[in-house]
DNA sequence: GCGCAAAGTTGCACGTCGTGCATGAACGAG
DNA sequence: CTCGTTCATGCACGACGTGCAACTTTGCGC
């Protein structure tokens, strides 16, 4: 998983030509990961083995290793992806608006998307489970870094390539996340699984932010 | 280390009373996180086996487990008994203090008590490693709920059983230590080790804090 | 002191985890 | 077609983590 991937197979620039190959691959990760979320919800993450997440996704033991180092990081891959669709709406926010309100904006935005389906319930299952916890903290302490790295592409930083950012994108990519986190806790605690509600808290969350020095 | 407590036999309500059992008992999980974090800054966390940690320990395998589930947790054992320092400092402040002012002070005061040894040091290495990355920040979590409560007295709020507090505190405490963990990390990925500049790189983090709203 | 119950330690067994290595098949390029 | 690369797979092996059943220590009442 590394930063470029050439790509060369006959492609210019688009790198949209990726082969049956390269394509299967990606169909293995996500068959995978998706079994590992729905044998956890069924049965508990604690009671189920990598043997049987293989055997659901039809391959080897051997080559779910060759995917993900535990079974924990397969359960949380999913987050990766919706990470990506975060740093999308965030670029897409006007650049008149102030970060802190873009930022605002977009994560609203983002809960609207993928708030149709199931995807939620089952973020708030697998929260409550205590082994799962620290791989959940590590996923969003990376989509911290990207984010960071959105914020400061908007402030006009210049990024270098070890991906480095100053503090003050980086403090807000760090609060936004913990806020973030804090209204999804609050959330799940609540007996409410009503998305407005939700929505609601973010809301108060981001006004807090911007509140903290009054 | 911090057995500060005179465990004066009998003082006073019946939770007080230690006792050698319950001292041993406490003398043997130091003695294991200590041996964890020695081993690993030696060798390498990844290279170091929770048999090698017990036997530094003098206690049998079994007996590991028995204190932690994983030598991880025994690493990053050591982080709970500063956060409790931490929270002392906060309590000590002058009520007259802003939140985010007692907090500035109290994580000052914090990083002067600890700076003089070289746990500073050990906590810049073992922040590298990848497979500790996820309960150091599981670590820090529960930190912060410990904070968040702290915060919440302090705020006069009462404070249910379950522990869950109001959205400013929750939210107070996750940007704290989400700044702490930044100030950390730049601090750590700078050359220097000079402990003046993780004071000015926290004084920073705090000033921006109060000025997210601008 | 004596003995007993609770708590703690240890060894053992067992299933799971995670990785290194070798092999063979599928793929892509020339 | 042929070759080199990439990937899946089986196998072996050490480490991990836990339940269980002893055995030992500690605290406490008698």
């Amino acid at each position: 998983m590394s930063t470029a991937t050439p790509t060369r197979p006959g492609s210019r620039e688009t790198g949209r030509v990726v082969g049956r190959r390269e394509r299967k691959k990606q169909e293995t990760r996500t068959a995978l990961s998706e079994a590992a979320v729905r044998l956890s919800l069924e049965h508990g993450v604690e009671n189920v083995t990598v043997e049987q997440i293989s055997d659901a996704a039809d391959v080897s033991l051997r080559t779910f290793f060759n995917y993900f180092s535990s079974k924990e990081e397969a359960v949380v891959e999913g987050d990766a992806a919706r990470g990506e669709t975060l740093l999308d709406l965030l670029r897409d926010r006007p650049a008149g608006e102030s970060v802190l309100t873009a930022l605002r904006h977009a994560v609203l935005e983002h809960v609207d998307d993928m708030a149709g389906d199931d995807r939620m319930d089952a973020l708030r299952l697998l929260r409550r489970s205590p082994t799962l916890l620290p791989h959940q903290l590590a996923a969003y302490a990376a989509r911290e870094r990207e984010l960071g790295v959105a914020i400061a592409e908007r402030l006009g930083e210049s990024i270098p390539d070890d991906g480095s950012v100053g503090l003050r994108p980086a403090l807000l990519a760090a609060a936004t996340m913990a806020g973030v986190r804090v209204a999804m806790q609050r959330w799940t605690d609540g007996g409410s699984r009503d998305r407005d509600r939700l929505r609601a808290g973010l809301n108060e969350v981001f006004d807090e932010l911007g509140a903290f020095g009054s």
